[in-house]
DNA sequence: ACGAATTTAATGCACATGCATCTAATGCTT
DNA sequence: AAGCATTAGATGCATGTGCATTAAATTCGT
């Protein structure tokens, strides 16, 4: 029967694919949350900001680089503003637009969590076969 | 400065992890709700329930086989009930303890699903390096 | 230059999930 | 045998997400 065993491989890679993901994620999201407070898409949102070159953002040019929707982004930011992490603010040559920026808490956190970010990928993040 | 490379090698692992799942788990839970109605968390549990030798699963062994906390997958299986793809039968032996069933028409809307699930892994899933 | 179409980001809504709790049944200790 | 601890699974609740819609600003067509 052709094929049949290159299903099953896939499913086999999906599987594992699965399996390494909600391992890492799991553990990402709770050790972000207990040590700093921060859902996974916060830290996300924040190392997007703390990453790129300028630490100013369009919403959309954020949304572009995430895995989360358009409504989904901009909650996760109300929630950072709330906690004071960054600030939106108004762009002058299109008012439509937000920009999204970093405050000094939201840098410092930032700096903080990443250390935890690496530490939990170091300990679930399979090495390469 | 040591572990600097590992460091990056580390992050660029998990970021196309999550690129490749989101990748996959987005266009899954799309194909399986437009052409069979079933949520990706739906479809892995009557997976679950057909592949595994016996069709008759304690909640409970299957929670552990699935990426899903108690309390989601039992409304999941409450779900699949209303839709008329499983059944709850108690089980004797040890009446806390509750067998999940597939239907009939369970059944069938697996076999079918099959052919969309792995159509899509196909399509989305990158081959290993 | 004016109006329609488009784009940006926020919001109402429905819903799936996890945590904590609850109920019922079983096991364990004395 | 009685009582306490444990286990199985369902449910209340809070929350994060996506879809569809909305409001405001910009762009395009004529």
């Amino acid at each position: 029967m052709p094929g049949m065993s290159s299903e099953t491989a896939l499913l086999d890679r999906w599987r594992s694919l699965l399996t390494c993901y909600n391992e890492v994620a799991v553990n990402l999201e709770r050790a972000l949350a207990e040590a700093h407070a921060l859902s996974l898409s916060e830290f996300e949102t924040l190392d997007r900001l703390a990453t790129q070159n300028c630490d100013k953002r369009r919403m959309q040019e954020l949304a572009e680089a995430m895995y989360l929707s358009q409504s989904a982004l901009s909650r996760t930011v109300t929630r950072l503003v709330d906690a004071g992490l960054v600030e939106r603010t108004s762009c002058v040559q299109d008012r439509r637009g937000i920009f999204v920026e970093l405050t000094e808490a939201g840098r410092a956190r930032h700096a903080e969590a990443r250390h935890t970010h690496l530490a939990v990928l170091a300990e679930h993040l399979p090495a390469p076969t």
